[in-house]
Order: C-alpha cells, then sequence, then structure tokens
DNA sequence: TTTACTTCTTAACTTAAGTCAATGAGAATG
DNA sequence: CATTCTCATTGACTTAAGTTAAGAAGTAAA
C-alpha cells in the first residue's frame, strides 16, 4: 500500500523541519482498518495511539444500554486513548466508522525514539499543546451552546461529518434524540 | 512569602525524581494574586502560564453581554491559556475568585530551561498528557449527562467547590439558570 | 435600626427536548 | 414485483429548563 502523506497532515498543524519529516516517514508504522472495526472495548487496556491518514472512528461510551458517541474523528486527527496514557481499563469503546488508515504507535518505540531523537519528543509535546488547546475550545464551544446552534456548528465547521455519518449518530454525538435533530432541522429549514 | 508545596501538589499527577523536585524548586517563580483579579482579557495575549498552588479562578466568555464560566481552576491545576499556546488573541477571561497564590512560567524561560534540561521537557510532555486525559474525560462527562446527573457529580466529586463558589456562577457553570439550579436542589432534597 | 443590596427561592407561563407510536421513503432481499 | 428493513419524519403528550416577576433571607451600608 501506497503511504499518505503523514507530513502533510502534521504541516496543518506546526511546522515540520525536513529533518523531522524525513525521521517521522522514516518510523511511522501505518495500517489499514476496515469499516465497522472495533479497536478499543471498555475494560480493555490500549497498546496503542493513532494518527489518522484517512477515514472516520467514533469514541462512544456503554450507558444503560445504549452507546453514547462524545467524539468523532477524521484525517490529520490524534487518538491518544485514555488507558494508552494510564494503562487503566478503558471505560469506552473506538470503532471506525469507514475503512480507515492509521498510522500507530507503541509505548515501547515511542519511548525508544524519544531517546535516540530528543527533538521529536519536544514535537510531540508541542504538538500535544496544539491539540489541548483544540480540545478545551471544543469543550468550551459545547457547554455555551444549545443542541441547535451545536448542529449549525457542525454545518458550518465539519459539513463533511453531515455528509458521511447517519443522522442518529450525528443526533446521538449532538446529546438529543434523533426526534429532536428532526425537528430542529425543520425549524431550521424556514 | 513562604513557598507552599509544589512538589507534593505535581506530585498528586505524576512521580517526581529528587532531581526534578530541585530543579523544579529552584526555577518555581511564585506570587499572589488578589480576589477578583482578571489576569487575562478577551482579545488579549497571554504572556503567563500558571500552576494554582492555593486558591481557585474561573475561565469565561462575555456572549451576548453575559458571562458564561466554563471551567473552575483550584489547586494542582494548570492553566495554559490558549493564547499563550497559540499567540492569538484570547477568546475568553480568565480571573481569581479567592485570593490565589500560583507558579507561573513565559515562553523565554520555559524554551531556556527545557534547551538545559531536557528532562523537564519529558516530564512537561508526560504531565500534558495526563491533563489531556483528564480534560477529556470531563468533556465525555459533561456531554452524557443532563444538568442534574452534572450538578450531583460536582457534589460528589468537587464538594468543596460547592462550597467556596456561588450558587448562581455553580449554575453558570452547569449551564443552566439559577433558578433551575434551585428546582434542582429542591427535586434532590426529597 | 432602617435601608439597600445581594443571593436564593417560588410561582406562573413559555419553549424545547424526551417519549411513544405511527407513517413515509428508500434500499436491500426474496 | 412484493416484502422486509432501516432510517427519517410527524403527531400527541410529558418533562425539564427558560423567562419574567415577586418575595424571602441574610448581609452590608447609611
Amino acid at each position: 500500500m501506497e503511504k499518505p502523506d503523514i507530513i502533510a497532515l502534521l504541516s496543518k498543524h506546526i511546522r515540520i523541519s525536513d529533518e523531522m519529516a524525513t525521521l517521522i516517514t522514516e518510523y511511522s508504522q501505518i495500517k489499514s482498518l476496515p469499516r465497522e472495526t472495533t479497536i478499543l472495548r471498555e475494560g480493555q487496556r490500549a497498546t496503542e495511539c493513532f494518527f489518522i491518514l484517512q477515514g472516520c472512528m467514533k469514541k462512544y461510551y456503554l450507558q444503560d444500554g445504549e452507546d453514547k458517541i462524545t467524539k468523532f474523528y477524521t484525517e490529520g486527527e490524534v487518538i491518544t486513548p485514555a488507558s494508552y496514557t494510564n494503562q487503566e481499563p478503558s471505560k469506552y469503546y473506538i470503532s471506525t466508522i469507514e475503512e480507515t488508515i492509521v498510522s500507530f504507535g507503541d509505548p515501547n518505540s515511542e519511548n525508544e525514539i524519544y531517546k535516540t531523537h530528543p527533538k521529536l519528543e519536544s514535537l510531540t509535546r508541542k504538538l500535544g499543546e496544539i491539540f489541548m488547546v483544540k480540545t478545551n475550545n471544543e469543550f468550551d464551544n459545547w457547554v455555551s451552546h444549545n443542541p441547535e446552534d451545536r448542529y449549525l456548528n457542525l454545518v458550518k465547521n465539519r459539513p463533511d461529518l453531515i455528509q458521511r455519518i447517519p443522522q442518529y449518530d450525528i443526533a446521538n454525538y449532538l446529546g438529543i434524540r434523533p426526534e429532536s435533530l428532526s425537528r430542529i432541522r425543520k425549524r431550521l429549514a424556514k
């Protein structure tokens, strides 16, 4: 399989020097996951973290027998499961929605490469800070808007998700029932 | 002023070696901020990040003339304003609620110390990852619960906040009106 | 101590989401 | 072509939060 352009996707977030680009390209491991593949289940410990090169995934909890989606991930996004970081059993599931191509890493090779290439750890720290800002903005945006505004926001900023993902999953993610999303769409259609 | 125990607070999150402890204690700058002090305003660029040693702060947006609180910070929590990381004008305000003692850093001295002590950058990366997990958990917990559950959760996990912070600020943070919080408390009293 | 102010509570009414049930539209299957 | 299944929509009714206004309780100020 041809390697998708990991450097181009990373460069959207942070400036990558040629030296780093070579290093990353050399060390990156890539694999493809079929659609509807669950890569992490509740109770499991994650052994890998991911960077999405192509495709779409979701994170969801099983609450009272129902899925609760809290995040969609698409191209250029990093998935570092909590259980990868803290080595505790996961509280949530992660599954692909479409066929998804990812770059992945594990703790051993991560630490190994940081030891030999401290500049990469520095890059990772900075990238982590950038994603932290994004995550915080997302949180703030969420808690300060109602479902209708959140839907409008999604339509505006992530029109791809509206296309790719069935409406009942969108509603689930927005924190409402499919019936309510229907009504919101009807209200907005005017 | 006597230095509060920064090492003890950091150790709640991550193991700190004696070597790192000495380094952190030596380099940490500490100051006290009076109550109701706004340390960052919308439109400003943050020049400092903070680690709370004692006290309480809040982050809030000014939306349609009304405050919208999205986060309270207390002892042991890190405040890295988005505008500190990306050097863009801040979209939100940060203020103290009580008198607050903080350890603070600026980009120059941060980069300087990372250059001479790469182990500290490694520690910072790990700490950042730990806070990322906490932030993600908070987000998930938020979006998957209703106001009543969020209030119960706060009472259970952050009883200190219920004591320290006026009810209208708690309601604001919970995403509801003070009247609704009153009703929730009444419902629960039964 | 009287007054003003702040915070919380209560009540009546409105609005939007939840729930349950029925229907419609399209795609997949026999 | 008819049948089945999935997903989205609609309607009727319930529940909880928003809104507006009024009052209660406590604290600070005059």
